[in-house]
Parts: structure tokens; sequence; C-alpha cells
DNA sequence: CGCCCTCTTGATCTCCTTCAATGACAGTGG
DNA sequence: CCACTGTCATTGAAGGAGATCAAGAGGGCG
């Protein structure tokens, strides 16, 4: 079942709310890893919701160079962006085994006729993402490779800590270097050898598919962004238009 | 008076729902050049929108660093990614003198719960800012020192040509090296040199504070992405509500 | 067993930064 | 009218972070 909180983190949602969103998307699909949800250029018919497993967005250059806009974890809503776009703009591809919804554009556009507040919480999840691409041009532009990683590390024990997927700051990272390359705009053979620098001053260690942070104060310090903090329950949220009580 | 071409550019609005826009400010405040409007980690209570100049939205990072995350140009919405937060996340500066009108997020709220219509074009309008992101993100990443300035470059000429801002490919640039700098991840020694190369070149010309675009579509070639074009009217867009037929 | 993918490490190169100095220009105050 | 100041563009020289090229090792899987 597609797990709704991304969108509990706005706002405490009526029981109808909450079953609206568990039923958005069509039959659940499996990916392998290494499968391909949808290509950059496709003819865009709605959007994904994924339910399990990782999956990374890429886009292509000009030039052929690749880069990886964001390595999304259960709970995000997938290709979102394209909505605007006659074609898709990015690329999404399963890093782990990933179950994925579709949720066509019509379904989506009832929704938000029937469920303004909803509706509003989409517009906010939309944000979010933003924010984030903002941290990471920021990041990308002016910190080093060493920053990077740090901040890498810190956001996914951020992400998946609500997920319950972090046990005494160790977690499954089922990212090649190469993918940690293309996520940071750095070359595979430099993520390498950044990563035994933080292993060889104690700040991270690996274990296996595992990393476990050791010292989680100094990797935020080195990290050029924090992690946001959200308002919740903005006052200009409109109120549920479901008639139950919350 | 607020321009609505970047609104006008996914449907076409009824009287009712042009009106609505253009009445959406709070009086029309003037920013001499340099001065802040609102500063990273100030509390957030509405959005602006950008009537005329340029305004730049930027963001500092723990090491000190400055990143432009991107130049605004009138009829852009400033400050809208800060509305899930409780204390903005960029910080606006403008370029030129520049003309701003407050939105509090109660109007905001209002027009969203009478006009669904524009709602929906609301998060049309943050996909648009976040599919540039995505975009100025990949190029950051991935892109030459050059490859980026002919981004830049052709990004302006794309944006500034529906505001009647550019002659004969030729536009106006009230950009410093430095601040072109911090928008593309390099230093203004930098941006001077590979400016000069482009000069050089024959890609583009420098006419005073002008600049004119020799050769467009090499530059769009040298660029490591090309601009997105939207899709007008999407399907899924709802219905007008004001009763007016279109 | 052999193949492919990934990680790892070394050596070299280069793009961009850093540091520094100069000139052009506008504003400002005497 | 002219020194004085600050901003910005420009160019040179040196240094460094990261890229590129290359090769070997380990491991999963057909």
């Amino acid at each position: 079942m597609y797990p709704i909180h991304r969108w509990q983190a706005f706002a405490k949602l009526t029981r109808v709310e909450e079953e609206t969103l568990a039923n958005l998307g069509e039959g659940e699909v499996v990916r392998r890893p290494g499968e391909t949800i949808r290509v950059e250029g496709d003819i865009v018919s709605g959007v994904y919701l994924l339910i399990r497993g990782w999956v990374m967005s890429s886009i292509v250059l000009q030039n052929g160079a690749r880069l990886i806009q964001k390595v999304h974890l259960p709970g995000d809503m997938l290709g979102t962006a394209s909505m605007v776009l006659p074609c898709a703009a990015d690329t999404l591809t399963a890093i782990t085994e990933a179950s994925v919804a579709f949720v066509p554009f019509g379904r989506l556009a009832d929704v938000h006729a029937r469920f303004p507040r909803l509706a509003a919480l989409f517009t906010f999840a939309v944000q979010v993402e933003r924010l984030a691409l903002m941290d990471a041009l920021v990041a990308t532009g002016r910190a080093s490779a060493k920053e990077q990683l740090a901040r890498l590390l810190v956001d996914l024990h951020t992400r998946l800590t609500p997920l319950g997927f972090v046990r005494d700051d160790a977690f499954d990272l089922p990212l090649t270097q190469e993918i940690i390359g293309d996520l940071s705009g750095l070359t595979a053979v430099h993520v390498n050898r950044k990563l035994r620098e933080l292993r060889e001053e104690g700040l991270i260690a690996r274990e296996g598919q595992k990393v476990r942070i050791l010292k989680l104060v100094a990797l935020r310090d080195l990290s050029p962004t924090i992690p946001r903090l959200h308002r919740f329950e903005p006052p200009w949220l409109p109120r549920s238009t479901d008639g139950e009580s919350v």
C-alpha cells in the first residue's frame, strides 16, 4: 500500500482523505533493478506512486552526460514535474526492486476537484521537491566533493528514518559509486576516494551493503545544507470538505 | 500592472480570471538596485509578484559560499517555494530597479478557493520552476563553464523575448560577472575568460550594457539543455468557474 | 569456469580557482 | 574642476580539486 507519510507531514488527514490517497493509484507494478519505468521523451499521461524500493530520476544532456536529479524513496510521487510537458523530462529507473502504481491524469484531476485540500497538499509536495532541488543545486555549484557526499548521506539518513529503515544510524545503501557520482556531478573514481576519506576520518563505516553514520553531528556540520523543517498545517491550507471532524 | 503572460502560457483566461490576477497583489513597491526584498530566514507570510525589473534569488551555504538559484524577470512569482516553510529559504535581491507587489497568504488562499482553475495554474507554474531547477542542476553538475554560459544566454534570450526586451537578438544584460558566476557555480574571473572566448568565436557580441547573440543556433547547440516547450491547456486542467464562456 | 560489474588504487592531465595587479568608470565631496 | 573612493572588467601567474586513463582485485551469476 502507498505510504502517505509525506502527505501527513503537512496536515492531519481525515479517514476519507487517507482512503482517497490509498486508492489513488492503479494496480501495483513490480520493476526489477535496472528496469525503466518511463523514459525521457515518452508521452506523459499520468504520474506514479512509489510504494516500495528505490527509483532514480535521471536526465541526459545534449553532450551525452547523465545526471541523476534525485533518488526517490517509498512515499514519493514520481514524474509530476512532467505534468506540464508533452514529453517526459526525466527517465525513471528502478535501483532496487520497486513497486510502482500509475495514476492517470484523469484520476488526479478528479481528486483535485473533489478534495481541494488534497490539491493544496499536492502543491505543497511539489514545493518540497523544488526546495530539495534548490538545495541540491547550491551544493552542486558551490560545495566540495566531500561536502556533497556528506550532504547525500545526511539527506538519505533523514529521509529513511521515518520509513523505519534506519537502525542505530545505519541503513542499506543500494547505490553504486557511479550512481552516487551522477547524483553529485562527480566521477565514480572521485566518489570512491572521498568516501574512503570519510571512512578514514571515522565519520562513516561500511558494513557490507550497509552504511553506518558514526558521527552524525560532524557529518551535518560538513554538509553544506541541512534538511529543511516544514511547516505543519499552515493556516492558509483549506479545511477538509468531507464533513468529517478532525 | 502585473504581467500575466506566464499564466496565459498554459490556458486562455477568462476576463474575470485576468482581473483576479491583476488584483492579486497589494500596492506596488519600488526597490533600488541591490536592495533586498526578503532575506533568507525571515518569517514567511506571503509571496511576491515581480512587475518590473530583475530580481535574484540567492542561497548561502554553511561554508559561506553563495549561489544564485535563479534570476527572476517580470511576470514571475517570487518566494513561493518558501510557502511550505516557517522561514524563507532564499534571499530576494533587486538587481535592477524593480517593482514588486506583496501577496499575503490569505489572499492567495482565497483565490485558490474561489478559482480552482487558477489554483491548478499556480501548481503548473511551480512545476515550471521545478523543471527549470532540474535543468540548472544538470547543467551545473555536468556541463563545462562555456556550456553553462551558453545556456544562461539562451535561457535569458528565450525568457526576455515574450516580454519584448529582445531586438535583433540583442538585449540588456544588467548582471555583473560576479552574479553570473554565482548563477553558474563559477568564479567571476573564469566567467570573464569564457565570455571572452564566446566573443572571440563570434557567438556573441557586447555593445555597452547590451549583449547581442550573433549565432543563436550555434549557442543553442553548445548549450547543454534547450528551453522546454510547455503543453497548452492540458485536458486535466479544470474548467473556468466564473460562468464566462471562453 | 569465465564473464561482467563494481570497487579500488596509481599516474597524469586539465579545467577552474586563487591570488594579484591594473585600468575604466561613476559617484562624491572638497 | 579634480583628487578620492568603490565597483567592475580584465589579464597574468601559480596552484589545486577533480577528471581521465589504466590496470588489478573481488564477487555474483550464467
